[in-house]
DNA sequence: ATTAAACCCTAGTAACATGGTAGGATTACC
DNA sequence: GGTAATCCTACCATGTTACTAGGGTTTAAT
């Protein structure tokens, strides 16, 4: 159970253009010399971003992508959330749908399951990208 | 991002077993019937829970499986860690080994793929089986 | 000794996910 | 019109998942 490249180099990419953003759009060109990675993969890691509304493109010459909405408030379990869909569910308590395994009412795990994706969501949703930023390193 | 059967299944049927134990070993057949699990499919995951030391193996007639220490000495997060590797880790913060990614210095990531990983690994090293199998259902 | 119940082991397989690459179409600034 | 950028689709190699199948080995009961 790994994080993939997909939420990892989006998140980077995130942080990356949240800092870089003062002197107008960030081209994809840029994320990927300074962060290493290639840039048609990063096209598509900016595909589901861009569905999930976090990043705005300007196309054309001079054009890049820019955040939304200020750092402070997005939170990292947006951009995971878009990249690699619910973390940790485990299908009967995947959010609001019931997809309800037959054995409900019998299962001893479900309430810990429960309980673990509660504690994920906790910090994925209390850590926002300016809390990555403003970080000492 | 989600747990996949092995897991799943392995967490349910230590939880069986804890709960089964009364009579002597518990064979697969009966745990693959009242979990409606294929019984060879959950071989395939006895073999990770054995090789981790969680359960043992009784051979021949009226064997069968039982656990190596009671329920309230085994945690959720050491049937997890057999089944489905470290969770959610992210090279650079997996434990110990230093994958150390050459951005390290300039990763603003880092830190919060550390406390992601470390509030997982609370809740999984403070849940037993115990506390699984005594639940109020 | 035979049988049967159980674990043990390996191989195979269909479906899907991962981590890309390639190539072209579109848009907009100059 | 040229160029820099996003956009879109298709392709691909590799690995993982979730199994099934089939045989071998151990041991208790008869």
């Amino acid at each position: 159970m790994l994080v993939s490249t997909r939420g990892r180099y989006g998140l980077r990419s995130m942080v990356d253009i949240a800092i870089n953003a003062t002197t107008g759009p960030v081209p994809l060109r840029a994320i990927a010399e300074r962060q290493g990675i290639s840039e048609s993969y990063l096209e598509q890691v900016f595909a589901l971003l861009r569905k999930a509304g976090l990043v705005k493109a300007v196309r054309g010459s001079y054009g890049g992508y820019v955040l939304t909405r200020p750092p402070d408030n997005i939170t990292v379990g947006e951009i995971i959330h878009a990249l690699e869909g619910p973390l940790v569910s485990v299908n009967c308590v995947t959010e609001g749908k019931e997809v309800s395994c037959d054995k409900k009412d019998t299962c001893h795990t479900q309430f810990f399951w429960k309980k673990l994706t509660d504690q994920i969501n906790e910090v994925l949703s209390s850590t926002t990208l300016q809390d990555l930023v403003g970080q000492d390193l």
